[in-house]
DNA sequence: GACCTGCTGCGGTGTG
């Protein structure tokens, strides 16, 4: 360990302990799993133990090392007569770790700090990068002889495994580093990557496997997938626990006048750019890209001068225009950057002094990631300002602040059996050399996500990759592998170039690309909304206002409008939760306000609004369910506040829908936000208590979701990216993409096909379970349903929306496209009256503090 | 005068 050492010594550092307990555990064969925040080290602990390692073999090797020493090859008579020349070539280190991280950007910033150490002490090893940013030549040659370690990606390494002579090289592989592997874990990208490692430990049992995370709900679970299944003793280590995290919360002067929905915030415009004013640098994280295109507008509209010094980032900006303003940020050059989780995690720029989280955060541990943006000095405390967009999210702060104090941070769950990975994977160790079902067999059970891969669910992938199942059979082009002499192999070398270029689990929507009339990249959008437009219309994007010139090859030609003013796009993105910490620190939250206590500056802020819901409705909470009903001109609204997250919600309310529509056939247009769920019918709709519990029972629970899953387009949608996984559908050579909408279509043909010709066809199967447990977190909401059925039901009849329920109204409002004067009218009715009783409640409240003083 | 949503990420053939 000395050179290590004095190498440290050198720069002025001290290693950690953290760091000295993963060299030693490395020297001593084992793997393990480091969890720590960003910018301790992590990197080097994995990094130094290879390099120690070679270092004290080469003290044992006479000087002039030969490769067949190195890779542990019989030692022949070449190695006293190394001429110089053969030392020189021989000298490259033979390949011995693999790195893989989850992005490209992160890759090449590794390549550079795994050098460091290397030239410094000017060991010969290589060190090179393996990603689709690397030209087809470099690839070409790396299949010839890789470096001595390779920084990758979960894909790269996929389709280094699809070529038969990487078996040879991966032979004198020694370590494996996973980097941020909780980004991965939970992913599909995290199966292919353990179906990789699986791979990797047949052919070098004594592998050494090493992930990097951050803190996470399950460690132990992240670390035993990473390890495989039936692999025991793996180190748990932990790093410096994360720096202190103080959060404040911006709060509107006037409470009352402050909207009860939305999700802009734009009222604290001006609060906002004083604080932004205050600090030299700021990272403003919004939740969507519309809200970071309108934040920058507004931000600039507000402070004219700072036009210079705001950047906007997000994951539909051209990926050039990113690097450029991610590089100007770490030079210090931005007052303000406004970006979504694109700059959550990956590349390293230098600490902002400030963050800024707009609108809720949804969960603890992304909080925690994007507090860590700032303070990055040891010993610097990590700032984030919370600024709310509606009235209620001072209380998803509240929660979160003490979700921050418990250290609550939320699990990711691995995923279990993804058939369609695994196909995809099949043919992959198909191209690479070709298998032998047993073996394979044993070596894919000893991945995590398979380990309980039943027989017949193995050889129904099997007669996939070989028939296409039973539906397929006829089309030649589905029977993807051969069976010879026992050794399953790719049909065709056409089927084995389309697969490399399908290879990968990230399937998205089709989109567009933005270009100027000169042909400079501008980003993405989706083809949804550029099909909405017609030339000439302006639409804001990438921070400036464009006019559509043409479409032409799935490209959208723009140029700058004349116009100020231009719409802002939709992303059909992700939709988060709340998560489970989360929203049960609010109902913790509502339950303390419900006896007259406020903790912290947020929820006393709320106070009035909750005093209101009291006074109007009732505030929930944890162990009974409040169920308002309102009448308005619309119909009958019944909402139900359960609090357990839209995902959770979306589930509810398709199941109350379904059971009300067994009891009597009735038209219902159902609403969900964070907090509750609205059903609205404009016929009278009765319902009694017992009509409640009937729609609140657990019985029969998954079957009756199944048939919601089943009558709504959900698993149909969910089909799309299994087909693209397993490879039935392809995307085409690069250059000639076909349009997004071709995918669907021939995925939703599969579907059909194999709805009425193979009933028994697992990926269904799968698209369904996939439903369930990703969007509409059935597990979770289990739970709530019987929580539910638990409750004391508590049934209001309220004269007007109470707060809780107003959203949801406004909500409803939006999806049946209600004109803006109907509800401009509504919202001002609202808030006249919302601002009277405020005036009420203040005057009690006054009265009541002076006879307290009186009394005292 | 408040409404208008919805993250991130990867990969790509062919042999003169």
């Amino acid at each position: 360990m000395k050179p290590i050492l004095d190498w440290y010594e050198q720069r002025g550092w001290k290693p950690f302990a953290f760091q000295r307990q993963v060299w030693r555990a490395y020297r001593a064969g084992r793997s393990g799993l480091v969890h720590a925040p960003t910018g301790f080290g992590k990197t080097l602990s994995v990094w130094l133990g290879p390099v120690a390692e070679w270092l004290r073999e080469a003290r044992k090797r006479p000087r002039a090392t030969s490769l067949s020493d190195v890779s542990g090859d019989p030692v022949g008579p070449r190695r006293s007569r190394a001429s110089s020349t053969a030392v020189a070539r021989d000298e490259a280190v033979p390949f011995r770790v693999l790195w893989i991280t989850p992005l490209r950007a992160l890759a090449t910033d590794t390549v550079q700090s795994l050098l460091a150490p290397v030239r410094d002490l000017q060991i010969p090893w290589t060190v090179e990068l393996r990603t689709g940013d690397v030209t087809a030549t470099v690839r070409r040659r790396q299949r010839d002889r890789l470096p001595t370690a390779l920084v990758t990606t979960p894909e790269s390494l996929s389709l280094l495994l699809s070529y038969p002579e990487m078996q040879t090289h991966f032979r004198t592989l020694r370590c494996v580093i996973v980097d941020e592997w909780h980004e991965l874990l939970g992913t599909k990208r995290g199966t292919q990557t353990e179906l990789g490692l699986a791979r990797l430990r047949k052919w070098n049992p004594e592998l050494r496997v090493w992930g990097l995370s951050a803190t996470l709900g399950n460690l132990r679970e992240a670390c035993d997938v990473l390890m495989g299944a039936g692999q025991r003793s793996a180190l748990l280590i932990a790093g410096p626990r994360q720096k202190k995290i103080q959060l404040s919360t911006l709060i509107p002067e006037d409470i009352s006048r402050f909207p009860w929905s939305g999700h802009l915030g734009r009222q604290l415009v001006k609060p906002l750019a004083e604080a932004i004013d205050a600090a030299r640098t700021t990272l403003l994280f919004t939740n969507t890209r519309s809200q970071v295109e309108l934040w920058y507008q507004a931000l600039i509209a507000e402070r004219p001068d700072w036009i210079d010094k705001i950047a906007l980032h997000h994951g539909s900006i051209g990926r050039e225009t990113r690097r450029e303003v991610e590089a100007r940020l770490d030079a210090g050059d931005w007052k303000c950057v406004v970006c979504t989780s694109s700059l959550d995690l990956g590349v390293d720029f230098a600490p902002v002094e400030q963050v800024v989280q707009l609108g809720s955060p949804k969960g603890i541990a992304r909080l925690m990631q994007r507090a860590g943006r700032s303070g990055h000095q040891p010993g610097a405390i990590s700032r984030i300002v919370c600024v709310p967009t509606h009235s209620l999210e001072l209380a998803e702060f509240a929660a979160a602040r003490e979700g921050l104090r418990r250290r609550t941070i939320e699990a990711r769950t691995p995923l279990e059996k993804p058939l369609d990975v695994l196909v995809q994977h099949l043919v992959t160790v198909a191209a690479g050399g070709g298998f032998e079902e047993r073996a394979l067999l044993a070596e894919i059970r000893s991945a995590w996500a398979f380990r309980d891969l039943g027989d017949h669910e193995w050889q129904w992938v099997l007669d996939f990759v070989t028939r296409g199942g039973s539906a397929l059979r006829a089309y030649p082009q589905y029977a993807r592998l051969t069976l010879e002499d026992g050794r399953y192999r790719v049909s065709s070398p056409q089927i084995e170039r389309a697969h490399r270029m399908n290879i990968g689990t990230i399937t998205s929507e089709g989109v567009m690309n933005v270009r100027m009339g000169n042909g400079h990249l501008l980003g993405t959008i989706e083809e949804s909304f550029i099909s909405r437009l017609t030339n000439g219309d302006c639409f804001t994007f990438a921070g400036r206002v464009l006019e559509l010139v043409r479409v032409r090859d799935m490209t959208a030609y723009v140029r700058p409008a004349r116009k100020q003013r231009g719409i802002v796009p939709r992303w059909n993105g992700g939709r988060f939760p709340l998560s489970t910490h989360l929203s049960e620190l609010m109902r913790a939250l509502l339950d303390a306000a419900r006896v007259g206590r406020y903790h912290g500056r947020e929820a006393r802020a709320l106070r009035p609004l909750i005093e209101l819901q009291a006074k109007w409705s009732r505030v929930p909470c944890s162990d009974e369910i409040l169920i308002e009903h309102t009448t308005t001109q619309e119909g009958d609204h019944w909402f139900v506040f359960p609090f357990e997250g839209r995902l959770v919600h979306e589930g509810l309310a398709a199941l109350f829908a379904h059971r009300l529509a067994r009891l009597r056939p009735m038209t219902i247009h159902v609403v969900v936000n964070d907090y509750g769920i609205e059903l609205l019918c404009s016929s009278p709709l009765e319902l009694r208590e017992a009509d409640w519990r009937t729609l609140f029972t657990e019985r029969r629970l998954t079957e009756d979701l199944l048939e919601c899953v089943n009558e709504t387009q959900m698993a149909r949608r969910q089909f799309r990216d299994i087909a693209r996984i397993a490879g039935l559908v392809v995307s085409g050579f690069p250059g000639e993409r076909r349009a997004a909408r071709h995918l669907q279509a021939s995925s939703e043909l599969f579907f059909d096909v194999f709805t009425d010709f193979d009933p028994g066809n697992l990926l269904m199967d799968q698209s369904r379970r996939e439903v369930l447990d990703r969007q509409l977190e059935f597990r979770r909401l289990a739970t709530a349903l019987e929580r539910l059925e638990r409750a004391r039901l508590v049934l209001v009849e309220t004269e007007r929306l109470s707060p809780l329920a107003f959203p949801l109204y406004a909500e409803q409002l939006r999806a049946q496209h209600v004109t803006s004067e109907k509800w401009g009218d509504r919202v001002r009715r609202m808030a006249e009256q919302l601002e009277r009783t405020a005036l009420q409640a203040k005057r009690v409240r006054r009265k009541g503090r002076s006879a307290t003083v009186a009394a005292d």
